[in-house]
DNA sequence: AGGCTAGTGACAGCCACTGACAGTTGACAA
DNA sequence: TTGTCAACTGTCAGTGGCTGTCACTAGCCT
């Protein structure tokens, strides 16, 4: 049971969230001032400041959550599955339970458009980057224990999941940049180039 | 030739970068305030700011450099070669000569210790990532030109720089957290790491 | 009802960074 | 050599992100 306090404290905070993805989608990430933010919820700045570490860390919410539960997707993958092949599938199966995690805090379509804001700005790209390397990580310890290996001497575990996350990576990219812009079309995007991965590293292009 | 205006320039610079290093690296990166390397070099905070766009790039500076090393060896590999092997011998070649730009600028030792100093400062690891990202994304535009394939529509030059990226980065982790902390073990880390990729993305690993 | 505490606003301050303007110094021609 | 111009620099003032402090209010709990 939720008291009112807490209830007052998930209002202003999603409220904050809410209003700044409105403010960076429409008039730019830089542009806006976490002043601005907090006017239009008609809070202080210093309150701004108890919910979100910073303009970055607002920008980045959601995408924490739905990385939050990529990682528990995977974590629920049946044990006897490959490592890539657990990837593959908590990625494009658990898609559907992470667009309902996410629409219940923001629009879907706030945050399609705040995807491409982020791609189209250094700072947040960088801040995106950082995440997504510490998410390899825990997905690395993730695969490691499954597979029964030792994380800090096997490789391979770091490994997969470095390649993984740059063909991901490469999806989003793409997906961001195209017209296709919708939540059906990474996933067809991300499951394409994942298969063509082994074709990618062993070229030559040219004659394949 | 280079006039005396030049010859001024250049030093105030490389005054700047080294003294920038050396304090990131000894008191750490956040604890440094731009003020107190101008103070060292004894120049107005402003003029540190016509030298380097931000405290960021003063200490990417270097990194930046030997991208660009790594970019052009790429660039100047024979054309036969199969793409992943271009990259992975301009990598492993084109150790020495980096070093040597390197060295022309700044102690090798100073360099190393930054290396250690951009991993484990958050604001330094996000900006060397997107670097990293851009980089990658110009190596994409050269392996496809050598194959002579669109980059635009054909999805493997990305792929492939994608994953070999990933690959230098868990290598270079690796690397930062060891005690063989030498410019010539995260070579051979670095071959090693390429050879077990194949077997990284075909687990199962316990049987392997 | 009244004390306790989480949450808040107001204020002051630090630091990265920028624009504007004036002073200085090297380059180059007369 | 000297005068002129352009490049370079310092000073100053200001913006914006972010933090510490402190008094105050509002919800919680007995």
């Amino acid at each position: 049971m939720e008291t009112l306090r807490e209830r007052k404290k998930r209002r202003t905070r999603e409220s904050l969230l809410r209003a700044a993805l409105h403010l960076f989608t429409s008039q730019g990430y830089e542009r806006t001032t976490v002043d601005e933010i907090a006017e239009a919820v008609d809070v202080s700045q210093r309150t701004f400041f108890r919910y979100f570490a910073g303009k970055e860390d607002v920008a980045l919410a959601v995408q924490k959550m739905t990385e939050a539960a990529f990682v528990a997707a995977v974590r629920a993958r049946p044990p006897h599955e490959a490592p890539m092949r657990a990837l593959r599938q908590a990625f494009l199966e658990g898609w559907d339970s992470i667009r309902e995690t996410v629409e219940s805090v923001v629009p879907v379509e706030l945050h399609l458009r705040m995807y491409r804001t982020i791609e189209s700005t250094p700072a947040l790209l960088a801040a995106h980057l950082r995440r997504s390397a510490a998410t390899e990580e825990t997905l690395a310890r993730v695969l490691a224990e499954r597979e029964g290996v030792d994380v800090d001497t096997d490789p391979r575990p770091r490994l997969a999941v470095a390649v993984f996350g740059g063909v991901i990576r490469v999806a989003e990219r793409q997906w961001c940049t195209s017209e296709e812009f919708s939540l059906e079309s990474i996933r067809t995007l991300t499951a394409e180039y994942l298969d063509q991965v082994g074709s990618a590293l062993t070229g030559n292009w040219r004659t394949g």
